[in-house]
DNA sequence: TGTGTGCAATAGGTATACATATAATAAAAA
DNA sequence: TTTTTATTATATGTATACCTATTGCACACA
């Protein structure tokens, strides 16, 4: 694996961005999530901010953040480390996901949905139908159906136009294989073909439903649809023979054989 | 008003507690929460710092997490200032509550309440049955009332053993209103003494409910008494003549003539 | 009078020095 | 050899100095 954290200048000045601790917290917090870092190990200030070329200050900070989000735990005494998820929490983060997502449809329903909002939807739904009309999957077609998966649920999400609902569907997501953004472990195979064409079917269910103003039903089936996955995640733990609490490691879920 | 950050000595060590920067967040949450800042008011850091006794440091680490938490924004160009909510806010943050809450109580239905929170929230409930039946609402009974909302409410969330669930919880109570705890508005008089035993009956039901394994009705019913209350809000500034996004003032619903 | 350039003041961002508490190790005594 | 204590090492918490970008004002020029 190449090394992903070249040395920088220092006090280079990037002139068309932000502050160089925001680019820390976002480098930080993508290598976190890839796994890059072993299950409960101690982020020590020094080695990090050599390693980024930046003093301990923006690291700090970036910690903090990191920390503030979850995705590290206070250590023993002082610091943090990296933090574990157990599957029962998995498996609860989709718990609330459903119901947040699920609300999202229901008010969406209600409310009607704004032209451009729809029309978006519709290409989405529209190139969803491309990819699984060619059969699906090769690996090349294995992002574009993620990058589709997604933009379809955070549509649905930022159409309510309710904050709230979206800072907390967010923080769901940041839990390891809570969404679909981080299930990277489809086998191109028969079986998993068949598991997206249902789960484009729910998109196209949903969606309908909210144009025809159904809240209850646009409700009841993307949390179905939600705990759907939920029930992909059990399975799959299922199958090696773990318990409720064992811990997954941040980045689970990426390339299998 | 008495002042309420008296210098510090420099370097006292507090032997028996965390550090310090953990207090200045807690202070600071807290002075802003009860809307001792003007909505809008730039939060400079060398100011904190002086009038807090302490270096900008933990200042700025109390700032970021604040920001985090939702309390302040990003300012025009940099640092942060008291952010705002607008009605439509803290209806939508109701909205959200409201969903999360009732999933806690259907989760509970569908599990089963553990012993020891039964037992307590039947001390609770016998407590809010004693006050209403001393007739409410005198001063000395309101402050009680209130916190004996709050012990069910959190009862309950906490009982699914649900982290998500109560951070995501957490996150909507951060909104101004959006929670028993902040309101503070009641009058003392017959109206009401009817909403609190409403409120009340509620509460009976919602443990009921659960207490019965009826997952759909315990849920139904926690969502309607978060929306009762989000309908109160509603009133409250329809009253006033004020649009869905006029802006609330963090620390607003505090002592009325 | 209006606009533009430039300097000075200000305040946030970053680096670094210093203080302190925990952990590790070595030394001494039982 | 084991246990206890003292000392040293290390990493975090805090303070401060420095850098840089923005902002406000003044002055000059159109």
């Amino acid at each position: 694996m190449a090394d992903p954290a070249e040395p920088r200048e220092p006090h280079a000045t990037e002139p068309g961005g932000g502050s160089r601790s925001e680019s820390v917290v976002v480098e930080l917090r993508d290598r976190i999530m890839r796994g890059e870092f072993a299950a409960g190990f101690h982020l020590q200030e020094v080695p990090l901010a050599e390693r980024m070329g930046v003093s301990r200050t923006p690291i700090r900070e970036a910690l903090n953040m990191l920390a503030k989000e979850g995705l590290l735990e206070p250590g023993p005494k002082r610091g943090y480390k990296i933090r574990t998820f157990t599957i029962g929490e998995i498996v609860e983060a989709y718990e609330v996901r459903a119901t947040l997502e699920g609300t999202a449809c229901r008010l969406l329903a209600e409310t009607g949905l704004p032209e451009d909002v729809a029309a978006r939807l519709q290409d989405s739904l529209e190139f969803g139908d491309r990819l699984i009309g060619r059969g699906m999957f090769t690996s090349a077609e294995h992002d574009p159906w993620l990058e589709m998966n997604n933009t379809i649920h955070s549509l649905l999400v930022s159409a309510t136009r309710n904050a709230m609902l979206a800072q907390c569907v967010e923080q769901t997501q940041r839990v390891p294989l809570a969404s679909a953004r981080h299930v990277h472990w489809y086998r191109f195979d028969k079986e998993n073909y068949e598991l997206a064409r249902s789960a484009h079917r729910d998109h196209h269910g949903i969606v309908d439903a909210i144009l025809r103003r159904q809240a209850g039903r646009a409700e009841a089936r993307m949390r179905e649809h939600i705990h759907f996955s939920q029930e992909l995640v059990r399975e799959h733990f299922k199958n090696q023979a773990v318990g409720f609490d064992t811990v997954v490691p941040l980045g689970a879920g990426r390339a299998k054989p």
